[in-house]
DNA sequence: TTGTAAGCGTTATCAT
DNA sequence: ATGATAACGCTTACAA
């Protein structure tokens, strides 16, 4: 059997609260006795039983990291970010994602299902007024990943994709000299995908260029369908100057290699341009210039104020915005060009 | 203030041990006051303390995932894999990894704070004296996850990366008729690249094939790092029924781009495959024929494993060896030379 | 500086 | 079928 906190204070030969107060404010007890009581506890190899002590103290020190799900170097940085920062802060991560990344339901059935966390940081690809009133049930505190949601009551931390895709756009035109830009976007309805795809908008009118309705594209995200639709189309897009931004380094792999299947040289007779910023981008030949999000960031921000509230209840409400960051490399043709 | 057991009892006039019979053996009980518990659990928003819960119970329904490390694709799956499994048992996972992968001793530290756990999931790089004694300090039933440790006392999952191997090397002698086969291994001392370079060589010898030391190389498991390597050696290496073995897709990849960099065609001037079957094997162009390694498997089976212990402390011990499956594309050339 | 004792919210045993 | 009551192992007033 393991041992408690009795055995040791017998063997020590002393009351149960002078180990506690050993354990846990040792400066309120006597040298010699500490001794005896710390060498009581290495000899029983005593270790503070949890439970009881959670409930004393109402608190795990776990933190639980909820997400829509769990393919993917988008999410497996997310958490990396947030294990870390966890881990520096002295909590554990209670990971838990959903099987269907739209399934809210579940997702709010596991949460009720909460064990000891202390709270929770979570993302979900959908936010229903279902979703709210379940989380204000949980009663702990709870900060939003990624979801960009007005007025929510809870504090969030979310990429700015708007000042990413902008900084891209103003790179392409400004440095690139780009003259003609094909916007291959990832889903319609992806938020972060429309984000992108208006500022590549506003930086075309702010730089008095057209908007054409048959540069801009939506696919699925994926390298072979890319693959596949630049093989179509990149005879019609070549051109000096002309610049194929794809919302994701995937898509824009995908283009990249179809581009040489067809003989084409990028970025001379069309350049590529990625988001994203993962592996492969620097596994791309010639490797791409993205835009770096800072996903392992974003999981250690939402860590960090999730512990803060946890400190200080009475924090006043945050929602932090991280920047992206323009990632140069040699696919968007301004080393060669210039 | 959370509503506790005794405030349901009160409200609906009952003991306390009724509400907990109603929660844990609601047959126990009559339907009336069944129903009345049952409305003063709702209109409390009731949920049990799960410290109180544990204390009593002396059980988490927690189980640690303890990792060396969190980057890339490699434990982002058995991440993924031990989650679902979970999950599906009914269990939460409390994740953790060292900062740096050789450091078992901060390992241990991390360890020796477990709060809940019921067990312990756990992959070390390297395992020490020094870890087996912590780890069975810790008296918690423990699987050891692809470390192939001899005589260890707990339960263990490994890849048989031997198997693995040895498919891929048959295939490409039996079905791809290669002649001459090079081996691209990663760093010398792991574990896994040691086991593949055995297997070629034990089928080479098998096969009545010469094994030159001349044909076999270690590099570092990186894109770049082959694709250099690449550049310098394929002019030299190229050949019909020529091929190399690259022990993981990266640095295959890196030798495919190599090759059309240096204007050769894979697979008919030389093939190339990989091993791990991650997203690059399908992102290559041609795609890359490999071996997939059943990661996200490798943690499911880690925790239903130890699931089966917590159920059934008295089970043997148990070492299970995943096997790897043959994946054959387009790289090494056998769909084209039939 | 140390000990006594109350209480945290459960479950489990034993009466009734 | 239900209710008292004793654990479970800990922290923390309060007393000495």
């Amino acid at each position: 059997m393991t041992a408690s906190i009795s055995d040791v204070a017998l063997r020590a030969n002393v009351s149960i609260s002078t180990v506690s107060r050993t354990i846990n404010r040792p400066t309120l007890v006597n040298a010699q006795t500490r001794e005896r009581v710390e060498a009581a506890i290495s000899e029983l190899g005593y270790r503070p039983n949890a439970f009881a002590r959670g409930l004393m103290l109402r608190k795990s020190e776990m933190i639980g990291l909820v997400l829509p799900d769990m393919h993917g170097e988008f999410y497996s940085e997310i958490i990396r970010g947030a294990n870390m920062r966890a881990h520096e802060l002295g909590y554990s991560l209670v990971l838990s994602s959903a099987h269907d990344p739209l399934d809210t339901r579940a997702l709010v059935d596991g949460l009720r299902q909460r064990r000891f966390m202390d709270g929770i940081a979570i993302m979900v690809a959908e936010i229903t007024d279902h979703l709210q009133q379940a989380l204000s049930d949980l009663r702990l505190p709870i900060v939003l990943i990624d979801s960009d949601v007005q007025g929510t009551p809870h504090d969030s931390v979310i990429i700015d994709q708007r000042a990413g895709a902008t900084a891209m756009m103003r790179h392409l035109i400004d440095d690139c000299h780009a003259k003609r830009i094909f916007f291959v976007g990832g889903w319609e309805t992806n938020m972060d995908s429309i984000a992108r795809l208006k500022a590549y908008q506003e930086v075309l009118t702010d730089s008095g260029m057209p908007i054409r309705d048959e540069d801009v594209h939506h696919l699925d995200y994926d390298y072979d369908t890319a693959y596949a639709f630049a093989i179509q189309h990149l005879p019609n897009w070549k051109g000096a100057s002309h610049c194929v931004f794809a919302a994701n380094d995937e898509m824009a792999s995908g283009f990249v290699d179809a581009a040489h299947a067809l003989q084409l040289q990028v970025p001379d007779d069309i350049a590529v341009v990625g988001f994203d910023d993962t592996r492969i981008a620097r596994m791309t030949r010639p490797q791409l210039t993205t835009v770096r999000v800072p996903l392992a960031d974003m999981g250690a921000t939402a860590i960090e104020m999730l512990c803060q509230r946890l400190n200080t209840p009475t924090l006043p409400k945050r929602h932090i915005a991280l920047r992206p960051e323009l990632v140069t490399r040699q696919s968007c043709g301004c080393q060669t060009s210039q």
